[in-house]
RNA sequence: GGUCCCGUAGCUCAGCUGGAUAGAGCAACUGCCUUCUAAGCAGUAGGUCUUUGGUUCGAAUCCAAACGGGAUCACCA
């Protein structure tokens, strides 16, 4: 049994033994004891005022007394209004530490036999990626090894959306434009070189609206009627007729494009288990729909086309299918679904998406719902909000975004540049240094992006955001090159621990029980990140882990210790702390190094 | 206009299902490297948690309204 439960079925003896309360073990709450005061675990006792018709104190008092006296692991109490604190005894906490923390399958959580489907990255062909791809990314792998962490089967899924208007005006573009350059004649990587036809595009279709406009044409219509535009969906219809010429050259540009993603997703080491093409997809869809309209679930107006009416959701009307039988986005997400499921019968299946297709799946599950999908409850939309610029939103059209292979690079340059300043980089070869700079650019990008609850929008401000020292990666990185400088000392030293001397030790120092603490917590950490697809909260974790150890590492000496049992301990504990800040790292996708 | 999300220190962010004197990092200021890695540690300063009501023994947290910011309401994806 573990701690808390032993002291919450303490507590609920103690209410019943000295106030006959009947069996409260569900209903009490603990929680950790602020820094100020003494004790581990605080119970709070005006909940019980009214059950008890005792002053808060007066419970405190008690509880406290029957625990201290009947619970070896109560050391102590002080009560502080209606706190009830609680001091946990060092041989308590030596005991956990040796049996469950230093225990190898600590942390490792069973299979619970279920599995889920976690959709990310999910890239457009007609354009690189950028800060706001780097988020989902990175959330989308960081989730995907919490859930597998937390005892999920997981499959990591990438639906490539490789069709469709924006695709096309690439290719015309670069029809029109290119005189045949490749990604080897430009030295362009084959996602930019694309990226590059995209923009110029965007530049020549607004001049095409101007002049329109200039010859009073309304904007709206001016949009439709612009020739590039026209000439784009002409493209599209071709390509869907399977014109020959133009579906080369659409495999031609979508090549070069996989080439460049894949060439980024290697570098920031992200994975996928599966593959979809929205090419293969766009046509599904269309038998969800039959069967809508057979359970009366969908409707049918008089020009053909297939409606769902959701007002009675809150929601509004929404199209499925168009007057001339062609699908729209809802219409193949809902033939996807079925299809994920067909193929991996998954309880669960996230969605990495941005928020502002929170309307979106809302309707995608909704439908789902009312036609009756046994998978509709395990949608999950992991709606994580935008990664915004000083300058405001970032726009691929326009231009104004951070490319990401542009910013990886640079993180690069500037891991390199800290660490050359520091100069600490004795007996690396350039490999070992090459592979530093990767580890730390990259970790400090990723931690960056990942500290922040997803939900939430947040700021990327290019001059001064990404830092090397405070909350950041490479601050963690850090302290595990430092344990790792004292495990190899230790190891030179053949000083090894013994679990056996640790009943030996007299107190332990403050820092070391609250690390001994903080660890206790990780694996209920990841089933909570695991439940909120919140990688945020391991960041936070392994950050808050480090500082303590840090903190034990300015206040406590580890060699000049001459109490055998005390270093033993202290190297054990360092020991423990690396494991712990290696496993939460590599939930976040982010590697560690030994030397730094 | 309807719906949804957000508003915490100068800046970027934590704050779990309501609990004690609201926490980190950056920036500013003080100290600490002949002793295990100073990308670190210790400390000072910085807050009417947007506002106003309400529920409660207790509200940054729950409810309502107002104000401010954002997203979305396409026969685009």
């Amino acid at each position: 049994m573990n701690l808390e439960k032993k002291i919450k079925s303490g507590i609920s003896e103690a209410l019943k033994s000295q106030f006959g309360l009947e069996d409260q073990t569900e209903t009490i709450q603990l929680q950790p004891t602020k820094k100020e005061f003494e004790g581990a675990l605080t119970f709070v006792s005006f909940p019980y005022t009214s059950k008890t018709k005792k002053a808060p104190e007066q419970i405190g008092e008690t509880i406290g007394k029957f625990l201290k006296d009947n619970l070896e692991e109560v050391a102590d109490f002080n009560v502080v209004k209606g706190f009830l604190n609680l001091v946990i005894s060092d041989k308590t906490w030596l005991s956990i530490f040796s049996n469950s923390v230093l225990s190898e399958d600590f942390a490792v959580l069973p299979s619970n036999g279920k599995r889920v489907m976690v959709e990310y990255s999910s890239p457009n062909t007609n354009k690189p990626l950028h800060l706001g791809h780097l988020r989902n990314n990175f959330l989308g792998y960081s989730v995907s090894e919490i859930l597998k962490a937390s005892g999920y089967d997981v499959v990591k899924a990438n639906l490539i959306n490789d069709r469709g208007i924006h695709i096309c005006k690439s290719m015309l573009a670069y029809q029109l434009w290119g005189n045949g350059e490749t990604p080897q004649s430009s030295g362009l990587k084959g996602d930019h070189l694309a990226g590059k036809y995209y923009v110029l595009f965007d530049k020549e279709y607004k001049k095409e609206i101007d002049v329109l406009k200039g010859q009073g044409v309304e904007e709206e219509e001016a949009k439709k009627q612009a020739p590039l535009m026209k000439q784009a969906q002409e493209l599209l219809l071709k390509w869907e007729e399977g014109d020959k010429e133009i579906v080369a050259l659409w495999e031609k540009m979508n090549g070069w494009v996989y080439d460049g993603f894949n060439a980024t997703y290697k570098t920031i080491g992200v994975t996928f288990d599966k593959f979809y093409y929205e090419s293969n997809t766009y046509l599904l869809g269309k038998n969800i729909v039959e069967e809508g309209l057979a359970k009366k679930v969908f409707f049918k107006k008089p020009d053909g086309s297939v409606w769902v009416d959701l007002t009675s959701d809150g929601l509004d009307e929404k199209l499925l299918l168009r007057g001339d039988g062609t699908s729209v986005y809802i219409t193949q997400d809902l033939g996807t679904a079925d299809l994920k499921f067909q193929e991996y019968k998954a309880e669960k299946s996230v969605y990495v998406v941005g928020n502002e297709q929170d309307y979106h799946f809302n309707v995608l599950k909704l439908i789902l719902k009312k036609l009756g999908k046994s998978y509709a409850d395990g949608v999950y939309h992991l709606s994580y909000g935008m990664v915004d610029l000083p300058s405001g939103k970032m726009k691929s059209r326009e231009g104004t975004v951070v490319d990401a292979d542009d910013l990886v690079k640079e993180m690069l340059e500037t891991a390199e540049a800290r660490t050359k300043e520091l100069g600490k980089i004795e007996g690396f070869s350039e490999e070992d240094l090459q592979a530093l700079y990767k580890k730390l650019g990259l970790g400090a990008l990723k931690y960056f992006l990942l500290k922040v609850d997803p939900k939430k929008r947040m700021l990327f401000n290019p001059e001064e955001s990404i830092e090397f020292q405070g909350h950041t990666g490479p601050f963690i990185q850090y302290t595990y090159a430092r344990i790792s400088a004292i495990l190899r000392k230790a190891k030179q030293l053949e000083v090894d621990y013994n679990k056996e001397t640790f009943s030996s030790l007299g107190n332990l120092h403050p820092s070391e029980r609250e690390g001994i603490v903080l660890m206790t917590k990780f694996p209920e950490k990841i089933q909570e990140a695991a439940r909120n697809y919140a990688p945020s909260e391991i960041a936070q974790y392994i950050f808050d882990l480090a500082k303590a150890y840090n903190h034990f590492y300015g206040e406590v000496a580890i060699f000049s210790e001459e109490n055998k049992a005390a270093l033993s301990f202290r190297i054990a504990f360092s020991f423990a702390v690396a494991k712990i800040i290696n496993r939460g790292m590599q939930l976040l996708g982010i590697e560690v190094p030994e030397k730094m």
